[in-house]
DNA sequence: CGCGCAATTGAGAGCGGTCAAAATTGGTGG
DNA sequence: CCACCAATTTTGACCGCTCTCAATTGCGCG
């Protein structure tokens, strides 16, 4: 039986808190309202009221802003276990659209609900509030690599922070994980040309660090790929479950 | 008498909520323990715990991030009337530090105070939870331009983003504002070097678009600049009181 | 008056972009 | 099983934006 305590979501908040049977109840009503998407048709649409948000549980989606000239700026990936939409619930217009990089799993999760659960469950709420933290200071670590870091040490550290999360999710280890990406993704994401990004992969790939061929991440030599990088995974803060 | 009211945070809320009277009691009672910070001195160190949050009255100051080989990204500037450290409060370690940028003055706001006045009055909740996701849309709008803008357009939209949140709090207009910023924190945030940002200030000066000088903003031509920058202020949300 | 910081300007180099084309892959239907 | 098509990946040539290095100027303050 796959319990609750195996999906993607509670394995991550579990590396946070550990969650009682009662708390991983709440959460599987949460699960509730499951729901298919198709790749490539947008959950949301940049300028749309939101309305629900969602939990994601299978597949990997991208945030991301289309610029007027028609450009695309890939905000952040979702994988399994992570929210979609969590901070627009409460408030206004989306500023981003969000669309599926493949046919996903997601359970729709209503603001009402939400509430219900934190009411009564303080140690889940302190959880997903961890959890949503954290995506922002991925934003952030994302930010100062598109202002600080050249081509080579961004590809680097963004094939480690995906390795560290989908690793909290029981999805990749420090050999490697699969990935679903196109380099276009990866250009997007990375502020660089997709034909860049092809030369920077093959550099790490000759150099013998990573391998990302045929929808596959291989970490050739993991320890010489953080010194590029100057990956510090302090920000993800999953080193710790502090609240026991 | 200066009343609240006209305090910048209760202005920039009141953009979004009209508060009652008993609600500006309730903010006016969160601006207790003010205190003043020099020039320079952190308030918050990379790495520390944190414990209390701000609420900046007047100066300016910058979160940013310090790189394992010394260079430094700003994150964002906070301005009199924005919270500091706010996301940090409920969390765990700061991943980044926050220093002022000339002497400031803040209110330490306490996380169980911010508790209280949340449970008090869930309006100025709402509105307080406005300001957070407008900041975190500041972030992604940063993101955005780092990755797909030029120097120019970074430049631009930079200037008429201040410009913007500025206005809200009474400090700036269509035509210009007073700006502390020296243009090494300017290449900080901008992912440029200062060199070249004084090339592309000089561009936008002599282009007739706007006058960065002797601590003054100067919007020589506020469409064009607009239009150069392709600025879109909807991620700013500052448009409408909808909750009357 | 002189020190230090900020602003300014020039010259040269390089990272990463654009344009263009070819090779590879995966999916689809005959 | 094979042929074909679309998407993706790969590679080369050339260009330009932005960086670095270096020097100079301007300004506020002790």
């Amino acid at each position: 039986m796959n319990a609750i305590e195996n999906s993607p979501l509670a394995r991550k908040l579990m590396a946070f808190v550990a969650l009682s049977a009662g708390e991983l109840a709440v959460l599987e009503r949460l699960h509730q309202r499951r729901r298919t998407f198709a790749a490539g048709r947008d959950l949301v649409h940049q300028g749309q009221p939101e309305q629900a948000a969602y939990i994601l549980s299978e597949g990997w989606v991208c945030s991301y802003k289309i610029q007027p000239d028609g450009s695309r700026q890939i905000v952040d990936f979702q994988i399994p276990g992570d929210f979609l939409g969590l901070r627009s619930v409460l408030l206004q217009a989306s500023d981003h659209s969000i669309e599926p990089i493949m046919q996903i799993e997601a359970a729709e999760v209503l603001a009402d609900d939400l509430i219900t659960a934190f009411a009564e469950t303080p140690r889940l709420a302190m959880a997903i509030l961890w959890a949503a933290s954290r995506d922002e200071a991925m934003v952030v670590e994302h930010l100062v690599g598109l202002g600080r870091r050249d081509a080579d040490e961004r590809m680097a550290h963004f094939l480690l922070e995906l390795g560290a999360r989908l690793e909290l999710v029981g999805m990749g280890s420090k050999s490697g994980y699969d990935c679903p990406l196109t380099q276009y993704h990866l250009a997007d994401a990375l502020g660089l040309s997709a034909v860049h990004v092809n030369r920077v992969l093959r550099q790490l790939r000759e150099d013998g660090l990573a391998t990302f061929r045929a929808g596959k991440v291989t970490f050739d030599n993991y320890d010489r790929l953080v010194a590029l990088a100057e990956f510090d995974p302090a920000y993800l803060d999953q080193a710790r479950p502090f609240l026991k």
